[in-house]
RNA sequence: GGCCCGUUCGUCUAGGGGUUAGGACAUCAGAUUUUCAUUCUGGUAACAGGGGUUCGAUUCCCCUACGGGCUACCA
């Protein structure tokens, strides 16, 4: 088995394209074969710099590697399009002396002539196809002469495949199953451009025949345009080892209609792509899952289930696990809505088995980036601490904020509920308790002071808690207080409990 | 408009001629946590509509509606 994932490097790559990837490697992962990189660059005015590379780091983030590809190399190469562009004259000319393409010489004014002239005539969609290319300029239309003379002038030409008429074109495509289109409702697609670039349609079926590709996984959008494919393959005489062609179905808009696209990550706040993309115009950024603080465990675990299932129960995949699973059999036909709260909960899983070991670098990291320290010793202890509370590794920034800055303000609608009655009383009796208790620091001698302090004045500890968390926070939730103050240390929550006695209410 | 593909809880989906139509996310309620979060328990919630075929259809067929894709010298 060999497939391939050829992205146009026109942009960072969409998540749609992330999946498809996903896919071809899973596929082919399991079946011991090779994929590969193929970059469809002939496009030359859509070439964005910086898009290849991105493509490459982006599924690379991912855990998605290949066997061959322009950053790669290997015996089928080169694997970027515009370094093949030589050889696809000759499989273009091929199919004209075959009588399966012509020349045409028509300019882009008559291309648009033709089409108004068609569509005044009630022709919703007008095609150069069997009946009007007989009224353009082109070699089926032209005699021989004159069509030699342009050749031979230089003048500009693109070569088009002849349709067939009358002709019913089965595609067998293994997720939808039998597709049965018309010649009639095709026309004659450009195959070769003017500026000596093949297009789409005939570099992809020269290369995947030439790079031996056994299986075809692309996107929906593809669908209309296989028969055409199955066309080339027949013109070329190339149907023994034409693939097998498998369409995916499409990733649709969290909410409204339509197909997800980049603004759907504007809207609703959330990153889009794998990582960072760096529009390479405008320098504008625009955050990645990466960057954002995600998984990449997650981000795979979340696209695989979209459009694809595993017959069972089971929704936690390692790569390994989905490589497994993986089958084209259980592919979804219809689009699947990308809902970003499903990835948060897939993030959230994958954090809760993550060892605390294997968190202490990422999170001294964005300690450091707040410019806050903490030994390894405080680290190892904080971070189970708070670790059900987060989502993201990222969200560890907002959850020990307090521990390291000290409060500067009192939300006033819990000082007013929570500071009041005993509580002064037992704050000031507290912070002497606190102070001249000889045992050794820790949220056992947190605790039992201030259960102590509290039976001395008959108030229950719970309706005083909030209040010492308040003082000692300046927060009205977080987690389990007398740890966190074990390893905030004496003195450190000594002087916050003052700070926040002399901000009591007077009364 | 034409052609092609699709349609099960709000979302991702399982299922399949006779089921209490299952799971997960989200949501709601209760319990636990004397906070929040976590955890646990429970609940609300779906076969697009209409015709067939059939003893019986959500499942098969047709039509309609709706959604999506394509309709470039873009991929």
């Amino acid at each position: 088995m060999r497939v391939r994932f050829a992205p146009s490097p026109t942009g960072p790559l969409h998540p749609g394209g992330v999946r498809t990837a996903l896919f071809n490697y899973l596929l082919v992962r399991k079946a011991g074969g090779q994929m590969v990189l193929r970059i469809e660059d002939t496009d030359q005015t859509r070439f964005v710099p910086g898009a290849e590379e991105f493509i490459i780091e982006s599924l690379s983030w991912c855990g998605i590697e290949f066997d061959e590809g322009v950053h790669k190399g290997g015996a089928f190469g080169p694997y970027r399009q515009s370094e093949r562009k030589a050889m696809y004259r000759q499989y273009a000319l091929q199919l004209v002396e075959s009588g399966h393409a012509y020349y045409a010489f028509d300019t882009e004014e008559e291309l648009d002539t033709m089409r108004e002239q068609f569509k005044a005539s009630g022709v919703a969609s007008p095609q150069y196809n069997a009946i009007s290319r007989v009224r353009m300029k082109n070699s089926l239309s032209l005699p021989s002469d004159e069509v030699a003379r342009r050749l031979e002038a230089g003048e500009a030409y693109v070569i088009r495949f002849k349709m067939p008429r009358g002709r019913e074109v089965r595609v067998q495509d293994r997720i939808r199953g039998l597709v049965v289109v018309q010649t009639a409702q095709l026309d004659d697609k450009v195959l070769f451009k003017s500026d000596g670039m093949p297009t789409y349609h005939l570099a992809n079926v020269v290369d995947d025949r030439l790079m031996e590709i056994t299986h075809v996984i692309r996107g929906e959008e593809w669908l209309p345009s296989t028969p055409l494919h199955v066309l080339l393959y027949e013109a070329f005489g190339w149907q023994d080892t034409m693939p097998e062609f498998s369409h995916l179905p499409l990733l649709l808009k969290p909410d409204g209609d339509g197909k997800l696209s980049k603004r759907d990550g504007d809207r609703l706040g959330l990153p889009f792509y794998a990582t960072e993309w760096t529009n390479p115009e405008t320098g504008d950024k625009t955050p990645g899952y990466r960057e954002a603080g995600y998984f990449p465990e997650a981000y795979v675990n979340f696209l695989a289930l979209l459009g694809w299932n595993p017959g069972d129960n089971r929704e936690m995949f390692t790569m390994d696990e989905l490589i497994q699973a993986f089958s084209l059999d259980r592919v979804n036909k219809h689009g699947a809505r990308y809902d970003f709260t499903k990835l948060q909960w897939f993030n959230q899983q994958y954090l809760r088995h993550r060892s605390v070991d294997s968190l202490v670098e990422p999170c001294r990291k964005i300690l450091m980036d707040k410019g806050w320290e903490a030994e390894d010793a405080v680290l190892k202890a904080l971070i189970p601490l708070v670790m059900d509370r987060m989502v993201l590794v990222s969200d560890f920034a907002k959850e020990v904020e307090s521990f390291f800055e000290d409060p500067t303000t009192y939300d006033e609608s819990v000082v007013a509920k929570k500071w009041g009655g005993a509580f002064p009383t037992v704050l000031h009796e507290l912070i002497g308790c606190y102070e001249s208790s000889e045992e050794v620091w820790g949220a056992a001698v947190a605790e039992a002071l201030f259960k102590e302090v509290a039976a001395r004045h008959h108030v229950t500890p719970g309706s005083l808690l909030q209040g010492l968390r308040l003082a000692v926070t300046g927060q009205a939730s977080g987690p389990a207080l007398f740890e966190w103050m074990g390893l905030r240390g004496r003195s450190a929550c000594v002087a916050r409990l003052r700070r926040a006695a002399a901000a009591l209410p007077a009364n």
